[in-house]
RNA sequence: GGUCCGGUAGCUCAGUUGGAUAGAGCAUCAGCCUUCUAAGCUGAGGGUCAUUGGUUCGAAUCCAAUCCGGAUCACCA
C-alpha cells in the first residue's frame, strides 16, 4: 500500500470515528504538499465543510489531532493553511516502505493478473521505407507493450505488414522499366531504400507521363487515367489478384528485399513481434464476414450486388464492405483481422497502435465488430497518436522533407559521438564498447524525444536543430545514472543490497532533498499503474527526469562520500542505488537503455 | 458543410477526479569545476492559460458560444 493509500485510508478511519458517518477516500482530495509549505501530503478540506456544517480549520483540526494520535508511527504533526492539512509522514515510515518497495518493485516482482493484451504496432507498407512517423509508432506500442508487462500483463506484440495493393505494384513495374535487373546487392543498397526508390521512380514517370498527355490536348482527369504506367501498375494488379506467376514471383522477391531492410531496422530500434500478420494472407477472411454480416441483417446489398452497412444512425455515414466486383476493402479485411487474432489468442484486450487520421476507420471497425458481435469487439481499442510534423508542416514524400529512420537513427548516434569525443571521459573503452554506447545514447535521444510527449498530441520535429542532450532528455537521465553507477562501483554497493534498517539511527532528520528523492522513489509504482491504464509512457518519461533531476541536485549540493556521520553515507548510498535502479527500469519501459559509464 | 482533436512563456512541452503564488527544458542574462563524472548545479527575466459568458468557497481544468489551426467524411490502404 502506497502512502497516499495509507493516507487515505487512515482519514476514512478518522473521519468516521469523530462524526459518526461513513466517508469513502472520494470525499476528499489528497495531494501533495506544495514545496513552500511544511508537511509531505496535504487533505483539501473544503468538500467536508457542506456535510459537515463545520469551517474547513475546525474540520482540519480535529482531523489533524485525531490522525497523529491515533497513526503515531505513520504522522508526527500537520498546519492548517487556509483549508489545506498539511500531513507531516514519520521518518521511520520512509524508510519502513521504500525497504520494503526496494525489494517489491525494482527487481521485476510483479504478479501476473491472468489478462492477455494484444498490440498491434508499426504496421508498415512495403513500397518504402521506414521514416520519423513510423518510429513514434514503434516506440509507443513497444513501450506501452512493456508498461503493460509491468502491470502483470500477458503480452503479445504484433505486427500487420501491409504487403498487397496498388502502390506495391508501382514499385514493381518502376522496378521493370528501370532497374535492367538490379538488386540490393548489386547496388549496395539496403532492401528497403532500394524499392522506395523505385516507387519515387514511379512517381516521378507517372507525372511526366501525365504532362506529356496535357501538352497532347487531354484534360487533366484523362492524362491521370490513361498515362501508360499507371494502366501497366491496375493490370499488375489484376494480375497478382489472378496469382499470375511471374507477378508472384516478383513481387515476392521485391518484399523480401523490403524485409531485410526492416529487420535490419528494426533490430537497430529494437522493436519485436511475438506475431507478424501479413494482409495478402488477411484480406481473404474479409469475404466470410461479409456473407455473415448478411446473414445477420448488419450489412445490406445494392442492386449492383456491393455490400454496405448504414451506420447513420450511429452518427457515422454508410461504409461500403465489399466491391460490386466482390472484393474486399480495407474495412473488410480488418474485420477478419480482429476475429483472427481472437481465434487464435484468446485476448482480453486487442490495442491498435495507430496514427490519429484513422480515428473515423477504427471508430467504424469497433462499431461494425460490435454489430457482427465478434468475441471481445468491445475490448478494441485505437491507442491513437499524434502525427510528427515538421516546423514548416507535415512531411511530404513528394516534397523530399520525409525524415528517414536510419537517417535519423545514424545522424544521432553521430552526434553521440562527436559529444562523447569532445568530453573525453571515456577514452579507455575498445571500438565496440563506444560503438555500442554511441548507439545507446543516441538512439537513447531520439526515443526519449518521441516518448515524452503526450501521445494523443501531434509533435513538432526540427531536423535544423538537431536533439538536445540537454535538460529534459533521454542522456541527461543516463548520464545521472552513469554518475551514480561510478559511486557505487566506489563503495561496492550493488542493485540487491538491502536498505538501512528502520531500528538504525540515521532516520531521525532528513535533509529537503534526500525527502524529495524518497517521496519520488516511494510513487514509481503509481506512475507505472497510471501509465498503463492511461497507456500513457509520457508519464514514466516526465517522472523518470524529475527523479534524475532530483537526484543532480542532490548530488551537487550534498556529498555521498564524504557524509557527515557513516549512517548518513550509508542511507545515500542506499537511495543513490535505488534511484539507479528506478531510472534503469523506468527507461527499459521506454525501450532505452542505461550506460554503466558516459 | 457533418464529425473528431487541438490552442498554456520567444520555441518545444507538463499541469492528476476543479485546489494554495500556473511549471520544466531550450534560447537569453548573471554566477559556480582543487572535492563522488560540469551531458551538471544555483539564480534572473519572460504568461490576457485563444476570446467571451456561465457553474462555485475556488476554473488552465467543467458547460455554452465565438475565433484560429489540424484530421477525417473514397468501390485507396
Amino acid at each position: 500500500m502506497s502512502v497516499v493509500e495509507k493516507l487515505q485510508k487512515s482519514a476514512v478511519e478518522s473521519l468516521t470515528a469523530l462524526f459518526g458517518q461513513a466517508f469513502t477516500e472520494k470525499d476528499f482530495q489528497v495531494n501533495q504538499t506544495k514545496p513552500k509549505f511544511e508537511g509531505d501530503y496535504t487533505i483539501v478540506l473544503f468538500s467536508l465543510v457542506k456535510s459537515l456544517k463545520l469551517s474547513p480549520d475546525a474540520i482540519g483540526t480535529k482531523l489533524g489531532d485525531h490522525l497523529v494520535a491515533s497513526n503515531p508511527s505513520l504522522f508526527t504533526k500537520y498546519n492548517i493553511i487556509k483549508g489545506f492539512l498539511n500531513l507531516t509522514i514519520a521518518d521511520a515510515y520512509w524508510i519502513e516502505i521504500l525497504s520494503k518497495y526496494h525489494n517489491d518493485v525494482c527487481f521485476g516482482k510483479q504478479a501476473m493478473n491472468g489478462q492477455k493484451v494484444m498490440v498491434e504496432y508499426s504496421s508498415p507498407n512495403t513500397n518504402k521505407p521506414l521514416h520519423l512517423g513510423h518510429l513514434r509508432n514503434n516506440f509507443l506500442g513497444w513501450s506501452v507493450a512493456e508498461i503493460f508487462k509491468a502491470s502483470g500483463y500477458e503480452v503479445i506484440k504484433t505486427c500487420i505488414v501491409n504487403d498487397r495493393g496498388i502502390h506495391i505494384c508501382k514499385s514493381m513495374i518502376a522496378w521493370q522499366m528501370f532497374a535492367n535487373g538490379a538488386t540490393p546487392e548489386s547496388t549496395n543498397t539496403k532492401g528497403d531504400h532500394f524499392v522506395g526508390d523505385y516507387y519515387v521512380k514511379f512517381n516521378e514517370e507517372y507525372k511526366k507521363q501525365v504532362e506529356e498527355l496535357i501538352t497532347a490536348g487531354k484534360t487533366k482527369d484523362e492524362a491521370e487515367k490513361e498515362a501508360p504506367i499507371m494502366k501497366a501498375t491496375q493490370q499488375m494488379l489484376l494480375d497478382w489478384e489472378a496469382g499470375k506467376p511471374d507477378v508472384m514471383a516478383l513481387w515476392d522477391k521485391m518484399n523480401n528485399w523490403v524485409y531485410k531492410g526492416f529487420n535490419i531496422t528494426y533490430n537497430t530500434i529494437g522493436s519485436d513481434f511475438d506475431k507478424t500478420y501479413y494482409e495478402s494472407k488477411t484480406y481473404l477472411l474479409g469475404k466470410k464476414t461479409v456473407e455473415q454480416g448478411l446473414q445477420k441483417n448488419v450489412f445490406y446489398k445494392e442492386a449492383d450486388n456491393s455490400v454496405w452497412i448504414d451506420l447513420t444512425a450511429d452518427g457515422l455515414d454508410k461504409k461500403i464492405v465489399q466491391r460490386k466486383d466482390g472484393t474486399s476493402v480495407y474495412i473488410t479485411q480488418d474485420i477478419g483481422l480482429a476475429l483472427d487474432k481472437y481465434n487464435e489468442y484468446k485476448i482480453d484486450r486487442s490495442i491498435y497502435v495507430i496514427g490519429d487520421e484513422q480515428n473515423y476507420h477504427m471508430k467504424v471497425l469497433k462499431l461494425i465488430a460490435e454489430k457482427l458481435q465478434l468475441p471481445n469487439a468491445e475490448n478494441i481499442y485505437h491507442l491513437s497518436y499524434g502525427m510528427v510534423e515538421l516546423p514548416t508542416g507535415k512531411m511530404k514524400s513528394r516534397e523530399g522533407t520525409v525524415v528517414d529512420a536510419d537517417d535519423i537513427v545514424e545522424e544521432m548516434e553521430k552526434v553521440a559521438q562527436d559529444k562523447t569525443e569532445e568530453l573525453g571521459k571515456v577514452k579507455d573503452f575498445t571500438a565496440a564498447e563506444l560503438t555500442a554506447l554511441y548507439h545507446t545514447i543516441g538512439l537513447g535521444a531520439l526515443k526519449f524525444f518521441l516518448l515524452r510527449v503526450d501521445p494523443k498530441k501531434k509533435m513538432i520535429f526540427n531536423p535544423e536543430e538537431s536533439i538536445d542532450f540537454h535538460g529534459f532528455t533521454g542522456p541527461f537521465i543516463q548520464f545521472n545514472h552513469a554518475r551514480i553507477k561510478s559511486i557505487l562501483r566506489k563503495f561496492e554497493v550493488n542493485s540487491q543490497s538491502s536498505i538501512v534498517s528502520s531500528e538504525s539511527s540515521v532516520v531521525s532528520g532528513f535533509l529537503p532533498l534526500e525527502k524529495e528523492l524518497m517521496v519520488a522513489l516511494e510513487q514509481y509504482p503509481n506512475v507505472i499503474r497510471q501509465a498503463c491504464d492511461e497507456m500513457n509512457p509520457s508519464a514514466i518519461a516526465i517522472y523518470v527526469y524529475n527523479i534524475a533531476k532530483t537526484f543532480s541536485s542532490f548530488y551537487t549540493e550534498h556529498s555521498i562520500a564524504n557524509a557527515e556521520t557513516e549512517e548518513k553515507k550509508q542511507l545515500r548510498l542506499q537511495l543513490a542505488s535505488m534511484t539507479a535502479n528506478v531510472i534503469k527500469s523506468g527507461m527499459h519501459l521506454m525501450g532505452i537503455d542505461v550506460p554503466e559509464r558516459m
